[in-house]
DNA sequence: CGGCATACG
DNA sequence: CGTAT
DNA sequence: GCCG
């Protein structure tokens, strides 16, 4: 859902070839792949990383290009390649799927033969490439800010730091504070126990709130970068106010460490039919909320050396808050998939 | 050959 | 404008 | 770069 955008639903999008079953592959495998990523098969494993691996990284590298189309064509091309069952051996195997035209199929077929794509290792080679991945590897800094850095000379983190001129606005402050926490994975225990957090929070304000884990962790992954909610209110209207709430109770807590709160552009009146789906519009926040040790199922009780250690991470914290008639709808557009609404809401 | 998302600080 | 999802 |  993070990748393609609107779905217009057409006669096209159902099963068109079924690609007769020469060698190579199972032709099932392939029979069911939309152009749009939405309605694509969402996997917890991706079995082929060492295609969208360099397809992500042509599509890094256009990016810094300035080439927005080149960096979608690749970024939808690994989405597609992500969403498959099961790893491509021959080019076959791809016959007939959406956003993989000549110049991506060539790249796969360089891969397929060497065990690497000549292209892609040059980019990796490159001075700027390295240095532009590595600052927006930071939270809030993007291309632009990377661009304006490295044309000032600046090749580390390090040196973005100490020097002097340099103004850091919010987000890229909490981005470099945090660093270190921020790229590491999250895991399943740490979003359980973000998500008790949440829970705790949340139902002392309102008790009849309902709250649901989305994204990655709702799809049984293992590991995310970051905890996905979906919160509202179950009598309509009720919903207005309560994530300004939930916000000002995790401030009280003292374990809110940043957060970016955007009110709701959802107005019934003014929405054409067909931003039905468009789940942009509800008021949400991102957050970065600080998870002690002790709170985590795992780590509670066992302390190493102290001082190694400060005893809690700061974790990414999305959450995004609905009408209620909106809920399930929004529920399926972060899922990908239905299910009964009492085996998602927490607890 | 044009379109490729959009709200917010 | 730049970044986020 | 891919699609219509």
């Amino acid at each position: 859902m993070r990748e393609g955008r609107p779905v217009r639903v057409e006669t096209r999008h159902s099963i068109q070839n079924t690609p007769t079953g020469t060698d190579c592959s199972p032709p099932t495998a392939v029979a069911n792949v939309s152009q749009y990523a939405c309605q694509r098969r969402t996997t917890t494993e991706n079995h082929n990383k060492i295609f969208t691996d360099v397809m992500e990284e042509l599509a890094e590298s256009s990016e810094f290009n300035e080439s927005k189309g080149p960096c979608l064509a690749f970024r939808q091309a690994a989405s597609v390649l992500k969403s498959l069952p099961s790893a491509v051996h021959c080019l076959k195997a791809i016959q007939g799927l959406p956003c993989l035209g000549e110049h991506t199929k060539a790249v796969m077929e360089e891969i397929l033969t060497f065990g690497r794509s000549f292209k892609v290792e040059e980019i990796r080679c490159d001075e700027r490439y390295q240095a532009l991945k590595l600052f927006t590897s930071v939270f809030g800094v993007g291309p632009k800010t990377a661009e304006k850095w490295y044309r000032r000379g600046l090749r580390s983190l390090q040196e973005i730091l100490t020097e002097p001129n340099i103004q850091l606005n919010r987000m890229q402050r909490a981005g470099f504070l945090y660093y270190s926490d921020i790229s590491k994975a999250v895991s399943k225990a740490e979003a359980k126990a973000v998500g008790c957090i949440i829970e705790e929070t949340v139902h002392w304000i309102a008790p009849d709130a309902i709250l649901a884990l989305t994204g990655g962790f709702r799809r049984g992954k293992e590991y995310g970068h970051d905890v996905d909610f979906l919160l509202t209110m179950p009598e309509m209207g009720k919903e207005e106010g309560l994530l300004l709430h939930v916000i000002d109770r995790l401030k009280d807590q003292g374990i809110l460490l940043y957060c970016d709160y955007q009110g709701s552009t959802f107005d019934v009146s003014k929405l054409p039919s067909c931003r039905f789906e468009d789940m942009d519009c509800f008021q949400k926040c991102f957050l970065i909320l600080r998870l002690e040790q002790g709170q985590v199922e795992g780590e509670r009780g066992l302390q190493r050396d102290p001082g190694d250690s400060r005893g809690w991470r700061a974790v990414r914290v999305d959450l995004v808050a609905p009408p209620v008639d909106r809920y399930a709808f929004a529920l399926l557009g972060w899922t990908g998939s239905r299910v009964g609404l009492d085996q998602i809401i927490v607890k």
